[in-house]
Parts: C-alpha cells; sequence; structure tokens
DNA sequence: TTGAAAGCGTTACCAA
DNA sequence: TTGGTAACGCTTTCAA
C-alpha cells in the first residue's frame, strides 16, 4: 500500500465529512428521500426537497465520489493520453474537450505518455479500475492493456491523430489532402525545387503527410525534386535537424513544407544562422497555425486545423458512445484551411 | 474446465467485471486473502501470493477503483488548476507535476477555469467529494468553495502564480527580482527610456512584477522615465495592445520589458508593424523563456522560468502535506536566470 | 410520498 | 497464515 493510503486513514477521523446520513438525520427523513431530494426525482415532494437543499446547502455537504462511483459503475471522468503536452498542437485541443465535458460534469484526466508504451498502459488503466470511463487518444495508437478489455472499442475515441483500427471512430483532418494544399500553394507560386520536412514515419498521422507531400510532387510532374527529411519528433529542435541534414546532403532547396509549425521555425531558424533569409532564399510553409505563427518573423504561411473544435467533436462523440453503446459513431474528417502569411511570400496582389 | 472457473465467468457475464471474489473462487481461497495478497502483506505465503497473482494476471484482474476510493477514502488523484492551458507557461509546469505524481500512481484532473470563479468553484468541488485528494494552484487565487472546508491548507499547494494566502505553501521564483534583472541588464546596456508591458493588476504575479520594474527603475535612477501598459491578459494580443496603446500615448520607448514571452512577441509584431525594427529601434525583453523564444526572430532575451522544476517541487511538496499534514511545509524560491539574446542586442563582446 | 434494506467491491479488524 | 465479516456512503428496489 501507498503511505500515502496509510495516512490518509489515520487522519480519516479527524478530515471525517458530512454523509448523506448526517443530512437525513438533520431533515428527519430517511437517507433514500435525501438522495432522491438531490437527484431531483419526482418522488419527493417540493417542500421536503426544499429543506433538505437547505440543510446540505448551510452544511456544505457534497456527495461522495467514491460511493458514488462504486454504486453507479459511473467515474465521471474522462482519460485525454497524449504524448507530450508541451507540444503546441495539443493544449487547444484539450481546451476543446474541457469546455465540452465540463458542462456534462464530467472532468478530465491528462496524461503525457512521453511516447512510452509503459506510460500508457499504466494510464490507460484508469479505464479498466473504472477510474475513468473513457479515454480520448492523441497518440494515434491504442495502449495495449485495453485490447484485452471487452467491448474497449465502445470507450475510445480518437482525435487528430488518427488509428491503425478503423473501427475506432476519430475526428481528423485529412493530413494527406492538407499537404498537398501546402504543396500545391507552392507550386502556383512558381516553386518546383520543394522538399519536405517530416514528423516520425511510424505516426499515420506523420506518415499521410509524407505520402500527401510526394501525391503532390507527383501530381504537378516534380517527382524528381522529391526529398524528404523527417525525424522522430515533429517539435523545434527536430525541425532544425531535418534542415541541417537536407543542406548539408544537398543543395538548398527553393522550398519547404513542415509537418508542424514547431518544425518550421527550427528551420527557419536554421537556415537563418547559415545566412539565408527566409522566403527570398527560401519559402517555408508550416502546419497547424499555432497562436506563435502569426507573430513570427517571417509570420509563417501554414495549414490551419481546427484544434479546438476537434476537441468538442471528440468529446462528444465519446460521450454518445458510452451512452449509447449500440450507436455506432462514425469518424469525422474536419476541413484544414490554407492561411497564406509572408514566409511563403505572402499574400499576392492581383 | 473447472466449476469454479465457470460460476466466474457466469458471474462475469452478469456483471460487467471480474471481482475480487471471482479471483477468490478461482484460487480457493477468502477475499481478504486476495486483498493481502495483492497489496503484498507479510501475512500471506509466497506461495498464496504467487497462485493469486498469477490468477489475478491471467485474468486481467484489475482493483476496483470506486470501490479502494469508498474504502480508503483516497482517489489517488491530484487536480491541477490553471486559467487556461493554451498558455505556454502552464504545460510545462504540467508536464513536471505528472512526472513526478506517475511515479507515485497519482493521477493528475487537470481544470481550465478561464479566468471564472464559478468554473473554479466546480472544479474545486472535486477535493470536497474526494475525486481529488489535493489541489495544485496556477491560478493565483484560492477557489471560494475550499475555505469551507477544514483543513484546507493542507490539501493545497500553489506553483507559479503566488497566493495572497501567505500560510500556502507556494514553489516560484521571486518576480520582483526577477523583473529587476530584466530592467538592470537593459540599464547596463545604456537604456534609460525603459517601458513595461504588464499583465493584470489583480494578480499577485504580475503586480509584483510591475513592482519590480518600478523598484528598478527607481534604484536606477530612472524614476521619471517609469511607462507601464498593462491588461487583463499576457497573451499575444494583449502585448500587441498594450504596445500600441504605449506608442500611441506618447513616444515610442528605446526599451520594453514585457511581463511574459507571449507579449513581447505581440509587442514585437506590431512594432514590426509600425515599420519599426527590434532591436535597433527598441529593445525588448521577454519573460518565461519557453520554447518559442530561442527560435523567434530576433531571438528573446528573456528571463527564464524552472517551469517544469515548479511543478516537480510542487508535486512533492503537495505529496509531503497530504502524507504528514502536521508538517509544514515552506514556500520555496527558485532562482530565476537572464538569457540574453538579441532581442536586447545579443551577447556583447569584451 | 416516504422508509427499510440490500447491495456495489474493497479493506481491516477480530477470530481461528 | 487464513477466514469471516463489518463497514465505507450511496442508490434503488420493494414495501408501506
Amino acid at each position: 500500500m501507498s503511505p500515502l493510503l496509510e495516512s490518509a486513514r489515520a487522519r480519516t477521523a479527524r478530515t471525517s465529512r458530512l454523509t448523506m446520513v448526517d443530512i437525513a438525520r438533520l431533515a428527519g427523513v430517511d437517507v433514500s428521500t435525501v438522495s432522491r431530494a438531490l437527484a431531483d426525482s419526482s418522488r419527493v415532494t417540493d417542500e421536503t426537497k426544499e429543506r433538505i437543499r437547505k440543510i446540505v446547502e448551510e452544511h456544505g455537504y457534497v456527495v461522495n465520489h467514491g460511493a458514488r462511483m462504486l454504486r453507479n459503475k459511473m467515474a465521471g471522468q474522462v482519460l485525454v493520453l497524449l504524448p507530450n503536452i508541451a507540444a503546441s498542437f495539443f493544449p487547444e485541443v484539450i481546451l476543446g474537450i474541457e469546455e465540452t465535458l465540463q458542462n456534462e460534469q464530467i472532468s478530465v484526466i491528462v496524461g503525457s505518455t512521453q511516447h512510452d508504451r509503459a506510460r500508457e498502459d499504466v494510464l490507460a488503466r484508469q479505464i479498466l479500475n473504472g477510474a475513468a470511463d473513457g479515454i480520448i487518444l492523441l497518440t494515434g495508437r491504442i495502449p495495449e492493456v485495453l485490447r484485452s478489455y471487452p467491448g474497449f472499442e465502445k470507450k475510445i475515441v480518437a482525435v487528430g491523430r488518427a488509428l491503425k483500427e478503423t473501427e475506432i471512430p476519430c475526428v481528423n483532418i485529412d493530413n494527406k489532402r492538407a499537404i498537398e494544399t501546402a504543396v500545391n500553394h507552392l507550386v502556383e507560386r512558381g516553386y518546383s525545387d520543394i522538399a519536405h520536412l517530416g514528423g516520425p514515419h511510424g505516426s499515420p498521422t506523420f506518415s499521410a503527410r509524407i505520402d500527401g507531400y510526394k501525391a503532390a510532387m507527383e501530381q504537378a510532374g516534380l517527382a524528381s525534386n522529391i526529398r524528404i527529411a523527417a525525424g522522430e519528433r515533429f517539435n523545434i529542435d527536430a525541425g532544425r535537424d531535418a534542415m541541417e541534414r537536407l543542406m548539408r546532403e544537398g543543395k538548398v532547396p527553393a522550398a519547404v513544407v513542415c509537418a508542424s509549425d514547431e518544425m518550421a521555425m527550427g528551420a527557419i531558424r536554421y537556415v537563418r544562422s547559415q545566412g539565408l533569409s527566409v522566403p527570398r532564399d527560401m519559402a517555408v510553409v508550416g502546419f497547424d497555425d499555432i497562436p506563435f505563427a502569426g507573430v513570427y518573423e517571417p509570420p509563417l504561411t501554414t495549414i490551419r486545423t481546427p484544434r479546438r473544435q476537434m476537441g468538442e467533436l471528440g468529446a462528444k462523440m465519446l460521450l454518445k458512445n458510452l451512452r449509447a453503446p449500440s450507436f455506432k459513431s462514425k469518424s469525422i474528417i474536419l476541413n484544414h484551411e490554407l492561411i497564406i502569411r509572408e514566409s511563403s511570400g505572402g499574400e499576392l496582389d492581383r
């Protein structure tokens, strides 16, 4: 047993709080009546309800969560699993999830996995032990422990990072098409020597972006110009490293499409350190439109992902699944948006 | 198949999951023995433990969280309350908190309050109903509902945003001195016309920064140059707005010290839109050293706050308080660090 | 409309 | 070392 538990018990006597029985006693009724009153059951007189409510208010009584969980087999909590909360993509998704769930009196447990399977499993145990009712996956993969759980598919929703398991509903954008949008933008601007700074190959999301890049280049008849530098992360450092590799290995590309805004910034920083200028010497397009993209210098042309909305819809979808397990949710693809700023030359006058 | 197993199966079908009773039946022992075995009590033979462990493993049994909570009066969860998870200061603090607590098998509930007292109260109820054992406040103020809770001070720790209530322990930097460091840096560089873009007056944190600015200016004999533009937020937009006000109201300051990196970026963006250049026409110092500060153009001179460490120490402090409520934790002040980059002219050769 | 009582799954005390 | 059992605080069915 954890030491935290031991001392909690020792303290119980002192910290002991009012229970429903106490309220019942004070109101001169049975616990069951209090329970019904608090649930606003129609089988309690308004008069009694009012009396009870007043006493509850007065004494600051709050229903015990553990007991309620035990009875109802519902935790009123949802687990959000993500690889790294410090990556700018996630906080706004969480915001959307929280806003939606707070309205439903459901709270959010956030678990940062650091891409570690063992951590994913430890955190996902909260579904197994009932501490969480459902799980919103921003990691792009299902924790192994969940697979043995019967009917687990009904408790999972993916957001922003698609899963290989297509039977799990997902709220996402079309990553392939989004990168195509970015490439086409550069092609329209007259660029042909366009490289891609990509994220981890293992991730469906980032490999979809890599595929989208290839497809768009081929469609534009630029197959021979395809150049990709991809790493294991998609943060600032990964962007710098990828750009460094690209420039060391061959000539400086005329333009690059990056798998994230953070990579774009890391890349631009490196380009500058080599005495080059963006967009004059190289056009750059990012991905996500994080808040900093617009104030970066140069402001980043990027693909806007509707992160908050993704969070909202993911949360709603999960709720629907939890409440009506027979209902079969369909995945949702949201629209991305090309935001043209100066890193690719800015808006053109026509 | 053994009849024991069959009955366990039958039970499983009826109820949703395996319980300890099922495991006991399968192992041919009493529930109490299973409970002890799982708690690794010394009052169970290694042999029995091993047998039970194997069955547990085999059937993927997990202890029910609600029942455990009800018995132990412990949730194994900590609530982290913050105003806005999208503000760059917070995610790394959360990371530090999570890492520390994950090692202790405690999970983190994140609550974004949007600066709304009602939301703070709703979220803080989780302390009252026992869903969370303690609370780490990054909001700078105590939710009202908690005040009526006896001994609530022992369950609260503040991180990064000091409270007015000095009896609650806090992990923080010395905000006043930190801003003084920033101002002095500019003074040493020969600037005298130094303004401050501040955060919300109502926040002890940001008013400490405002005070620090004033104090440093006075100490440098520049009291007459004091100029402050402060808003209700400390994000990019707030920085832009504050700078706009400053430039509309009077002459362009030679340098500004900002209350956050985000404000600095918003401010620089506005300065640029007016055709001026940083640091040539204006030196800028930020606050926090968020990851983007180093890749911004120009890279931001800023005050580095040890956010991850703050989270770690805050979590440890809370644990200590929860485990030994008689222990009186002392607040911790961590060192800040001046990071000199180009937005204030860069490193000088000597 | 209200009360009584049976659990929910676990832990800890007391016996054996 | 193990078993039996009484809580923990709540909800819900069944009676009254």
